[in-house]
DNA sequence: GTTTTCACG
DNA sequence: ACGTACGTGAAAACC
């Protein structure tokens, strides 16, 4: 069966539009839409498979929108001017894509897909699909054609049968009923005072328009709706007119010209480069090498060769000519175009800007006009690269590889363009080196050769806009120099008592088979605990519990805070309760942990340095931030992170940092007064809340006021606090008046702040770090206030994120100026692990508190807990 | 590959 | 009428 796909162009990209937060490229292009409707269709493809696929538009663009729009299409709202831009671009991707633009003038995209669609008709074992997010298409089902209707989160697949359960007419009908009915948004006028209900029952007993009007005297037609068929007849018949769609629209085409296309790699790594959509580029798994490759040329010259190495040839040969950036790595059977490195050469280099890459644990390099590639032992020609300024992308990635090979990385200083383009904006920093020289440089085909002078030039450029743009401070002072740091605190890792979390992770196991068998003996059977849909099954069918709510697009939702809410109804909800924290431990953390160790026991982790939208540090393979502590079963894991023999683990956390920066940052009176003096804040904010003296705060009402301090921190909102608190809405939102009240600078620089963001289009933090909210001018609403809640929010955690940097440069130069047997080992946020020899505590102690406390002078002070202990769980 | 759930600050 | 706090990462199920 071969398969037709035609999509509503229309349909799918004001989805998308709408869908996606807005994305824009450095230039202030937007580009979500493009990106959404790239992600559908490609969906859409793969699952698919088409033989032929075309994507259908409206001709009349809407430039003339006033006009044309006022009289015809009075209830449609007019298409935003980022969203008519962005038409040329999502054309060109999808033909790109292979897919075939339909347009035709005098033609409606529906008209388009319905002539299309109806072509399997005309073609033995052919059947077509139509993409769209419009019910209107719907009319063109029929037992070829098929509707995929594009709703919010999944496609509905649509065919006849589908239709009919749904409506309970058939699909030929859907047109005589909307004659009927009308449609407001298409300012089909219909019978006037016959709706959704009364139409669908009268094309249930007569099929059709004309039908209904033959049998106007029947019986089943009562009076009142006799009497307004008849006065709206001519609508009625003119309404039918307009909602049809067209299925033969002089396209003027052959199906076999709708023949899907090849996808032209090369020509959507540039569109998506040139968009700045990086993330396409890597779902899509396109490369330069794509720009180069054209696939028919190549292995033409293969076949005409007849040699072996045609294909390292022809590579070496485009890349001699023009059209590349010069980061083609060698792949297995190519002809190397990087050089051997020669050691003579060293000293030849040694002046000139070096350019280094990693690729697949090799190191490449480039300096001066020519390409190296070196695959010998690298600490042979270490000399080239110690000791001097590397220009890199991932320099924490190529430090710890060039520190395997024996190179002392030590006096080394990493250029990384990925902190650079990180502190530009922190949403883009992942990319590739490739796709960040060539955002900044515009250079996309630049002649092969040297990648040293595309570092050197992009270097500049960045530079200068990190400087115009305020940044230098953050890349100078907080994430280069962090750069060695992290790098050394993953090299050192943080040691656990392997065995002792193995022999945790067997008593997990042995409870969580006790609360298997005992769930199972309730329920009667057998099932799989672990999977939410049997789960769902099983406790709200089966065992016919009530559920609150059904809120996953999958079934029922089974999560923690639903289950909660159902725990006095049975027994089994705490079993369940129970089984999936030990799973998750067992599974997460105690299973998982000692596989990671090396041989000294040691866990590496992997700290994210240019992810995070704020500021923050990630840590992932393995995580190593979200160690259990709430919970006491979870806390024990702690036990098994421990200090090696003859030392002790320091640990240092800034108290309250985000409550602490609000108060700077609003420069609110009385908050700032209340950790100038040092006092409870939480007890002080209850105080506020429920309007009562201090001395009569009770303690329920102290955690309910931390949760107010928290919430506040994340751009509050009253239903989420009566969520957390488990209060009504109304009592969360007084709250919240109340504390604004009791804070009122923290209310005007809530307002400033979004204000200021949607003005400028991101925000700061005390250090100058960026974010950027393009959300803030979506045309969704959640969106919007999503934008709002980031805009609150970010200067804080960022600040935070800023200071604890800080602090980690501060302290690890502290403990090396005073020489003291002592190293970093872990950051979780506002907490600093250290691993030192048990003598030097003491001076380890004072040494956090004082370079983690003076890192940066504010209105209120910083306070740190330090405390010390064997291991991460007792500490004192 | 995406979804659901849950671990952390 | 709708959705609902900020920032993350990992495992398992499921498609």
């Amino acid at each position: 069966m071969k398969k037709i796909l035609v999509i509503d162009g229309n349909s799918i990209i004001n989805r998308a539009y709408y869908g996606i937060r807005p994305l824009t490229t450095k230039t202030g292009k937007s580009t979500h839409a493009v990106y959404g409707m790239v992600n559908i269709v490609q969906r859409q493809l793969n699952a698919l498979k088409p033989d032929y696929a075309a994507v259908a538009f409206d001709v009349k663009h809407p430039t003339f929108r006033h006009e044309m729009y006022a009289e015809y299409k009075a209830g449609r709202h007019v298409t935003p001017d980022d969203l008519i831009e962005q038409f040329p671009d999502a054309k060109e991707c999808l033909h790109l894509m292979g897919l075939h633009i339909l347009e035709l003038p005098g033609y409606e995209a529906d008209d388009i897909q319905g002539t299309v669609a109806k072509m399997a008709h005309g073609c033995a074992d052919t059947e077509a699909y139509i993409l769209s997010g419009d019910r209107d298409l719907l009319q063109l089902i029929d037992d070829k054609v098929t509707v995929l209707l594009a709703t919010t989160g999944d496609t509905k697949e649509m065919d006849a049968e589908a239709f009919r359960a749904e409506y309970g007419i058939d699909p030929s009908s859907f047109v005589d009923m909307k004659a009927l009915m009308g449609d407001s948004s298409d300012n089909i006028p219909g019978v006037a005072g016959i709706g959704k209900k009364t139409a669908a029952q009268l094309i249930q007993n007569f099929e059709t328009l004309d039908g209904i009007y033959e049998n106007i005297e029947s019986p089943l037609i009562t009076k009142g709706v006799r009497e307004k068929l008849l006065k709206d007849k001519d609508n009625a018949y003119l309404s039918r007119t307009l909602a049809k769609i067209e299925t033969q629209a002089p396209i003027n085409m052959e199906l076999s010209q709708l023949s899907r296309g090849e996808m032209d790699r090369g020509g959507l790594y540039t569109k998506f480069l040139e968009l700045e959509l990086n993330s396409l580029i890597s779902k899509f798994g396109l490369s330069s090498a794509d720009v180069k490759a054209k696939p028919a040329e190549s292995d033409a010259a293969c076949a005409e060769n007849g040699e072996k190495d045609a294909k390292g040839r022809a590579r070496v040969a485009r890349k001699q000519s023009e059209g590349q950036l010069g980061f083609d790595f060698p792949e297995e059977g190519d002809e190397v175009d990087f050089l051997p490195f020669d050691k003579r050469d060293i000293e030849n280099t040694r002046e000139l800007p070096l350019a280094v890459q990693l690729h697949e644990g090799k190191v490449y390099f480039t300096s001066g006009n020519k390409n190296y590639y070196y695959d010998g032992e690298l600490f042979e020609i270490a000399k080239l690269f110690e000791k001097r300024e590397i220009l890199c992308f991932d320099g924490k990635a190529l430090r710890h590889a060039l520190d395997r090979s024996g190179v002392d990385v030590s006096g080394i200083k990493f250029v990384d363009l990925m902190l650079y383009s990180y502190v530009i904006n922190p949403g883009s920093g992942q990319g590739s080196a490739e796709s960040t020289i060539a955002a900044f440089t515009g250079k996309v085909g630049v002649s092969g050769g040297v990648c040293t002078n595309f570092f050197v030039e992009a270097e500049k450029i960045m530079r200068e806009r990190i400087e115009s743009d305020g940044l230098s401070d953050v890349l100078y002072n907080i994430e280069l120099p962090l750069l060695p740091i992290l790098a050394e605190i993953e090299k050192a890792g943080f040691k656990i008592n392997s065995s002792e979390m193995l022999e945790y992770s067997d008593a997990l196991l042995t409870l969580a088979d006790e609360l298997t068998e005992k769930i199972y003996a309730q329920v009667g059977h057998e099932f799989n605990i672990n999977s939410p849909k049997q789960l769902g099954t099983v406790l709200f069918e089966e065992l016919g519990l009530y559920c609150p709510k059904k809120k996953t697009k999958t079934g029922y939702s089974t999560d923690a805070e639903t289950l909660e809410q159902i725990r006095s109804d049975s027994p089994i909800i705490d079993d369940i309760l129970e089984y999936r924290q030990v799973t998750k431990l067992r599974g997460t953390y105690a299973e998982a942990l000692p596989q990671a160790a090396d041989g000294e026991g040691r866990i590496h982790t992997d700290f994210k340095q240019a992810l995070t939208a704020t500021g923050r540090l990630s840590s992932a393979d393995p995580n190593l931030q979200n160690i259990p502590i709430k919970t006491k079963m979870g806390r024990e894991l702690r036990r098994c992170f421990i200090a090696k023999e003859g030392y002790t683990l320091v640990d240092a956390d800034y108290s309250q940092i985000e409550l602490r920066l609000l108060a700077h940052i609003s420069d609110d009176y009385t908050m700032k007064d209340a950790f100038i003096s040092g006092q409870d804040i939480h007890r002080k904010t209850a105080s506020a809340v429920f309007g009562i003296p201090e001395d009569e705060v009770t303690e329920q009402m102290r955690k309910r006021a931390k949760a107010v301090n928290f919430g506040i921190v994340y751009g509050i909102g009253g239903f989420s606090l009566s969520k957390d608190l488990g209060i009504t809405v109304a009592e969360a939102g007084q709250y919240i008046k109340n504390y604004l009240m009791n804070y009122p600078s923290i209310e005007e620089y809530l307002e400033r702040v979004v204000e200021e963001a949607k003005e400028c289009g991101y925000t700061k933090t005390v250090f100058g770090r960026r974010r950027y909210i393009p959300e803030l001018t979506a045309q969704n609403g959640n969106l919007r206030a999503f934008g709002k809640r980031v805009a609150m929010n970010a200067p804080i955690q960022g600040t935070a994120a800023d200071i604890m940097k800080l602090a980690m440069i501060a302290v690890h130069k502290r403990l090396i100026s005073e020489g003291v047997d002592a190293r970093i080992v872990m950051q979780v946020h506002d907490e600093l692990v250290v691993e030192a020899l048990e003598k030097d505590a003491p001076l380890v102690k004072k040494i956090l508190r004082e370079e983690m406390e003076g890192v940066a002078s504010l209105s209120i002070p910083l306070t740190v807990d330090v405390t010390s202990g064997k291991n991460w769980l007792e500490q004192e």
